[in-house]
DNA sequence: GTAAAGTTTGACATCGATGTCAATGTCAAG
DNA sequence: CTTGACATTGACATCGATGTCAAACTTTAC
């Protein structure tokens, strides 16, 4: 599939398709005219790589995630004692964030609720359950 | 306390300190000679802001959010059907954002559980339980 | 074949968050 | 009183993520 579709299919435009190509967070095989040619792989990936950004991760940290979870998928992964280090930096501030963003979700959660508008909290799960 | 302390306890940038003022994300009751003058609930504030702000969350959100966060304190929050409409919005994208924190979080401590590095995992726990 | 729509690259613009600097004022220590 | 550290405001700079536009090429539809 050519960049149009995905970014259709990903809700992610065009520039920043390439924008994160171009920061090393994606590979984009090519046709012979010169077009990208997206494969299935690809639509998961871009998906990923955007939650990340914008959950507030600079592309730099975002790429070594990525390589990590590719290259967990194998046996042994590799990772000297400085490597882990920074990891464990970045794990800290990824638990910061979670946290920060779990108290705003449960207090919106509560208002919601209070306020008789618990019915939009199961639109998003219905949604996400029997996808159109 | 005075902005430098603020800075140095909440570990944010007096400039920043001041943006969040400025965005309307925080409030400083003034000295006689014109200097912020802050409490300890102001350490809390600018902690939860800074949070959310690192997060992703655009100031913008992060100022109704907080506003939330303290009108829900209260009893009966108002909020009308069309405000409850976005913060079912916001909600979602927080929601996404947790989950992909989440899906990097446990991809990280799986890589330092696997490279003999899990002593860096328990440092933050213990740091945060034993504050110097 | 021609026109419209999509793609390529590259440059430039914008926007929000943050850094830095300058000019001035306040305060604490010597 | 003077010096040095910190605060104030406002302007300007930077940086990363995005938007936008232009010129050239490809593909699709007619």
């Amino acid at each position: 599939m050519k960049i149009g579709e995905l970014a259709e299919r990903t809700g992610v435009a065009p520039r920043l398709v390439r924008y994160y190509e171009q920061q090393g967070l994606l590979t984009a095989p090519r046709a012979a005219n010169g077009y990208r040619d997206y494969g299935e792989e690809h639509v998961e990936r871009v998906r990923r790589v955007a939650g990340l950004v914008q959950a507030g991760l600079p592309t730099r940290v975002v790429k070594v995630l990525i390589e990590m979870e590719d290259a967990a998928a194998l046996a042994r992964p590799t990772c000297p004692r400085q490597v882990a280090e920074v990891l464990a930096v970045e794990l800290g501030g990824i638990e910061d964030r979670i946290a920060c963003l779990t108290r705003s979700r449960d207090t919106i959660r509560d208002v919601l609720q209070r306020t008789e508008h618990a019915a939009l909290l199961s639109e998003r799960a219905a949604r996400t359950a029997a996808p159109a």
